[in-house]
Formats: structure tokens, sequence, C-alpha cells
DNA sequence: CGCATAGTTGCATTATAATGCAACTATGCA
DNA sequence: TGCATAGTTGCATTATAATGCAACTATGCG
């Protein structure tokens, strides 16, 4: 994941998609990581779809991962000159219909579970594990 | 193109494109208002290319377009806090390969053709008018 | 060891997007 | 009035991307 090879047109194809943006934006405003279990909690998506557009992110420069168990970490690089102005812009988004605000108080709540500041609880939405339904 | 019913991945979409990226990174390096013609000899692509990338970026809402006789003449939209965050993030691009000091070296020498402000010399690189080659 | 579960990925399907060609409209000027 | 030219767009082709399903790997715990 060295961003010195990332073309300007891949970062802004990996938030071309709103599933991605939300994830983004969940991440620039609490400045939290969060593994892909509080991610299906708070966005209420299939585990595999998130996983496939945390790996987008990835790939495109704008997260790190760092795995812990069985449990991986996912943050914004941060450091990176036109990645921070990235995200003070995504900061900035309008949320006209507070659908943002709604991924936020679910994400927040989910953060509560953690203990010692670290993930224990696993997907507590069953039907986004595995299969939906 | 009104900037509030425009949802944020349309916005990404919109510069995921090199293209698109060289005429947004153009207007927001210099602040300045371009005619379809002197794109056309700025960047040396197709005109029909890059009137469909102006669309684009139009519906967008990053664009706006003034006809002026036979000229469009087309400016980043200001004033909407997050596109101005995403303009600084454009400006703060980084541009290891130098082809976009080459873009902006080739549209300060078109735009010195201007008169009187005004584009008045049409489409300097022919071959890129109507039909390429 | 063996199960439960966090996370990943191949495959098939469907939708979206970029491009070149060529025809089109619109406007100024001789 | 007719031509040159700035700019737009329909069409066909090709490439890319999002999704659901299901199978897969990896790790902790009893």
């Amino acid at each position: 994941m060295h961003s010195i090879n990332i073309q300007p047109q891949e970062v802004f194809q990996a938030l071309a998609d709103p599933t991605r943006i939300r994830i983004a934006r969940l991440l620039a405003h609490t400045g939290e990581e969060a593994c892909l279990c509080e991610l299906v909690d708070s966005l209420m998506e299939p585990q595999y779809k998130l996983s496939r557009h945390l790996k987008i992110l990835r790939q495109a420069g704008l997260l790190s991962a760092v795995k812990d168990g069985r449990w991986v970490y996912h943050r914004l690089v941060q450091g990176v000159p036109h990645l921070d102005r990235l995200y003070d812009m995504l900061k900035t988004l309008p949320d006209s219909d507070n659908l943002f605000a709604n991924d936020l108080v679910n994400f927040r709540n989910r953060m509560c579970l953690r203990e010692g500041g670290r993930c224990r609880v696993g997907i507590q939405t069953k039907i986004l594990a595995v299969e939906g339904e």
C-alpha cells in the first residue's frame, strides 16, 4: 500500500460508491479505527460486502489495516497532504437526510461494546454474517 | 445544476477519471475559466472527448458554464464548502511525472492567445477538432 | 482437537462507464 | 445567404465495477 504508486483517479474512484463513502465518513468524523464487525453493525450491510469495500479503500491507499487476533482494525491513513484535505472535505459533506447521522449513532453505540478499547463481541446483527437470511 | 440534489458519490465519480482530473486541476490551480477549444489545445485531447467530460463535471455540480457567442466558458463552482475543500485537495495532489506541469504550461501559453480576456482563435491543434486524423 | 466465528474471495450476473466515429446544432463573419 | 468552426450527442463497442451466493481461510476458546 505505497501511496506513491497510487494515481489520483484511483483515490476518487475508491470514494465513488455510497457504501465506501459511509465508511470513510465514519472514520474521518470520529478519528477512530474499526474492525469489520463493528462496521457491519453500524452500517447494517452484509459482512462480505463491507469486506470487499474495505479492500478497495485499502488498495487506494486510504485505509491501513492492522490484524489483532481474529479482528482486523481499519483506520484512515494520516499524514499524506492531499488525503488529509480529502478527509476535511468528507467532514464538510452535507447530510440532508440525516443518513450519516444515523450511521454515526449506530457506530458510537457499537463502540460502547468494546472492552479495553478492543472489539470483543463479534457481529451483533447475525443475519448480516455469512448469509443475509 | 443544483448542488443540493447531488450526492457525494456523484462528485467523486466525476473525478474518477484521469482526463476529468486534468481539467479540474487546471481550473483549480489557475482559478481561471476556459472554453473547450482552450482545453483541447492544453490537454491535447479530442474536442468531442473533452466536451463529454465537461458535461459530466457540470452534472456533478463542479463546473458552471457560460455561453458567449460560439464559445462556452467553464469554471469551477465556488462557495460550496465541501467543494472548496475538494479544490484544496486537487491543488495539493502530487505531480511525480510532471504531467500536470506540462498541462499547465500548455494552458498558460494558450491563454496568451486571448484578446481582451476572451478566446478568439479557436482550436489551434486542428487534428483534434471534428476528427482525430 | 474441534467448533464457532471474524474475515476473504471465486464465480456468475447485471449495470455502468469510456471511447471513436460520424452526424448534428449554433453562431459569427464575409 | 452561405461557409467555417465552436460545441454537442446518438450509436456501437469494449472495459470496468457492484452484487449475492457460497466456499474458503484464520484464529481463539472450551
